[in-house]
DNA sequence: TTGAAAGCGCTAACAG
DNA sequence: CTGTTAGCGCTTTCAA
């Protein structure tokens, strides 16, 4: 068995009181018997609980996360932010994988509910009221999704997304003044909440200029799902792609140099995120640059107490790099 | 506040203990007492306090998992693996980001030792001694690591690991049988146990085989240690890389790609992990083989004693595909 | 400045 | 079958 505070109260010939005291920092304990305690502590090999403290402090030091896939980049990196940013604080963290689920959503938050301060959501498929009912038992942070109508939010509840809108609509611009005449976009999963967002905006920003959209899907984001979305699209009268993340890019970028199809002479490439290590991706790929690193800082600063806003806001801008190029003479005259 | 199960006793008319027992399952409660108890705590959306329960029973349902690196999709694949096993038994997983740093590491110990039920260790840097130590403290389960001497393991640490031997082996006999008279090696971080391992396995093979073996290093095995690599390597009398995991290889590629050095015309790459979704490496990566899910879902077997013996191992093989190639004629010949 | 005592929410003997 | 009684390891009033 550990050795517990009762141990080392003994030991020092204290109280458990004082000797909490004295290892819990300051709260008024002469300086002899602090010391006195903290070498007891040190020559016993004294680790506090944290189960303990937890139960008598109402408080576990512990967030839950939900993702919808650990293995994606685009959460791991959320992740890691988050783990760094809650970590310095010595938060730890519990991780759930819900794999797109809503049972399993449903299921890891029941196991968190009362083990954590608070519970980051990532990307979050529960529809909004289940959401709102959590935050009634806990600290919710809602990343990468946001509740249509945010009025009814209870306090508890903050929300951290990305604004897509100027880095979408800077794309659509940009391909634009590259002579492009019409976009294809490949959206993610049906129920995603920023997908909706990416499609919007590229709906406005193409009628503005008078370009056509024509809009895709793929049902997992990810880089298979990127091979694969080729299928869907005609090549023959499409000149600008722009894919709903990096790695549906980079699946499409992969696809089509085995195709032989020149990025960006045939066909430029856009992707969103900017989540990929410069030189991965070749030629290097334009994209909206969101990060979700930034993404899982604002999540920990929301829980750590150091937002204000009970809704922040990242904004996004467009990078652009090797993918895009001006649109080959044929199609733009066809 | 939330709901106890004292106020779920209480309001049933029965005492907290029965209220337990007809919550907690089975143990000897006449059926209308249960229902009538289940009712209550239904009605009043009673969830029971994990924590309240972790304190009395000395168990917490959780386990922690520290990882090197969680943006790396070689860990995420251990974790994910480990999640979805544990998970439905219903244990919660706390995960931590070393960045392999050693204090970091050892201070993520110390935050979830008194909190977690068992520690998976991925491809830990501590020395021997002290994850021994450790392992006095809670049950520890080694991944992608093992002791040097296993007999001195306490009973609480068993040993999950990838077999480099074989795979490595065949990589070395893949690049003799093509015609490589040496192989640089670009190994991990000093303290990386498998790195280690690689390394013995290399030489061993090269020597049989009278090839000449260099081996140089990455701070950090991910893509930028890759790109980063190639500066320590004298390319004119390279033909063969190994690198320490499909990242280092990908960065290789893709400095070399960008310096329009052939792969395999001028240089042959090989991986380790087989990580990479289908595609992402252009050319598709020669690697060596070894599931980083199957390691996951040992660990987890290992935790839910599942697995019997205290040391499990999973084989590698080299799955050749296009970045080996014949040795240029100039090398051989020089 | 220190100690005694009362819990935090729950489970687990041990009696009845 | 059910209630009483102790705790699990810790913090925190409330007195001394």
């Amino acid at each position: 068995m550990a050795t517990t505070i009762r141990q080392v109260a003994a030991e020092a010939g204290v109280s458990i009181a004082t000797a909490s005291r004295a290892l819990g920092g300051s709260t008024a304990v002469v300086e002899a018997t602090r010391q006195r305690v903290l070498g007891v502590a040190a020559r016993l090999d004294y680790t506090p609980s944290r189960l303990g403290r937890s139960l008598a402090t109402g408080s576990s030091g512990n967030v839950g996360v939900i993702l919808p896939d650990v293995t994606n980049p685009f959460y791991t990196s959320f992740l890691a932010a988050l783990e760094s940013t809650l970590g310095s604080r010595d938060l730890g963290i519990l991780v759930g994988d819900s794999h797109e689920s809503l049972d399993a959503e449903r299921a890891l938050i029941g196991r968190m509910a009362t083990q954590v301060d608070a519970l980051v959501l990532a990307s979050s498929r529960l529809p909004d009221a289940e959401i709102i009912a959590a935050a009634r038992r806990l600290p919710i942070v809602l990343a990468n999704r946001r509740l249509d109508d945010a009025a009814v939010a209870p306090a508890t509840l903050s929300q951290v997304a990305l604004d897509v809108g100027p880095g979408f609509t800077q794309a659509v611009e940009h391909l634009h003044s590259l002579g492009h005449g019409s976009i294809v976009y490949i959206d993610g999963p049906p129920q995603s909440w920023s997908g909706r967002q990416k499609r919007a905006t590229l709906t406005r920003a193409c009628a503005r200029l008078g370009m056509r959209l024509t809009v895709t899907a793929v049902a997992r984001p990810d880089f298979a799902g990127g091979r694969r979305a080729l299928d869907s699209i005609d090549l023959e009268n499409a000149t600008a792609i722009v894919a709903f993340n990096d790695q549906v890019a980079l699946g499409l970028l992969s696809v089509l140099r085995e195709e032989d199809v020149s990025v960006p002479g045939r066909v430029s490439i856009v992707g969103c995120d900017d989540s990929l290590p410069p030189g991965l991706a070749w030629p290097h790929l334009t994209t909206v640059h969101g990060s979700s690193s930034t993404l899982g800082e604002l999540a920990a600063a929301s829980i750590v107490g150091e937002s204000a806003a009970p809704s922040e806001t990242v904004p996004t801008r467009l990078i652009a790099r090797d993918s895009t190029g001006a649109a080959p003479a044929t199609s733009v005259s066809s």
